[in-house]
DNA sequence: GCACTATATTCCTCTAAATGCATATAGAAG
DNA sequence: CTTCTATATGCATTTAGAGGAATATAGTGC
């Protein structure tokens, strides 16, 4: 039960189902989702770390980035399904297409400069 | 996006989980699932309320009764995909075990009487 | 009409979660 | 070691959600 409730707290929060709409076109680090969902930076932090406990995704460190991608679901069969329906659900969400749209445009060589 | 979050959200919460587990196996009126949940009785509504919103049941009036049972699913599809994997999910939740094998004696002829 | 019962709604309190700011950590480069 | 940068953590404030008590509504039966 308590692993089914953190999944769906995790995806109850607009921010963090944008960053896993965002992660299925790539791999990110946190400056570039920062600037992508105009929020402050440790804001993204706390998110990140809330999806991450739920099995959704996972990150790997490379120098001072941390690359943050999606998580294969072995860590929870909750997180494994969702993600499944989140490849196709809200494909039509306006806002969302929007910010898949300029994805390609923010890059951490140009933006990150906190 | 806010349907989704609406069905996320609703699913957030132990006793609203509980609920769906309950109504699996059979059709509830309010005074039936506040003793089965033991919280009080306008807790139990506005749960009722939260879940309906999110397209997750649906209720029927009868007299001064009223039986809510899953909803089949046409209001949302997250909702309905939601609702066919809670079948087979958290079936091995002790908690939510101990509650269904009390169901049978819990039955509104007996207990109505707030 | 009145009395009674099941459910819904309102109001209040309390806890949990989100946000912003400041600070700490960790790695890179000199 | 010092400095810079990317990320994480802590703390304080605000906001959202859950719970209970009292009250309102709706249906039943007299």
């Amino acid at each position: 039960m308590r692993d089914f409730i953190r999944v769906m707290k995790a995806l109850s929060d607009p921010n963090r189902v944008k960053i896993i709409k965002m992660l299925q076109h790539k791999v990110m680090c946190v400056c570039e989702m920062r600037v992508a969902l105009q929020i402050a930076q440790p804001s993204v932090s706390k998110h990140l770390k809330i999806l991450e406990d739920a099995g959704l995704i996972t990150f790997h460190k490379d120098g001072m980035w941390v690359n943050y991608q999606l998580a294969d679901g072995s860590a929870s069969p909750y997180a494994a399904s969702l993600l499944g329906n989140l490849r196709h659900w809200l494909e039509n969400d306006s806002e969302l297409a929007e910010i898949v749209e300029q994805l390609p445009s923010i890059r951490r060589e140009n933006l990150c400069r906190i």
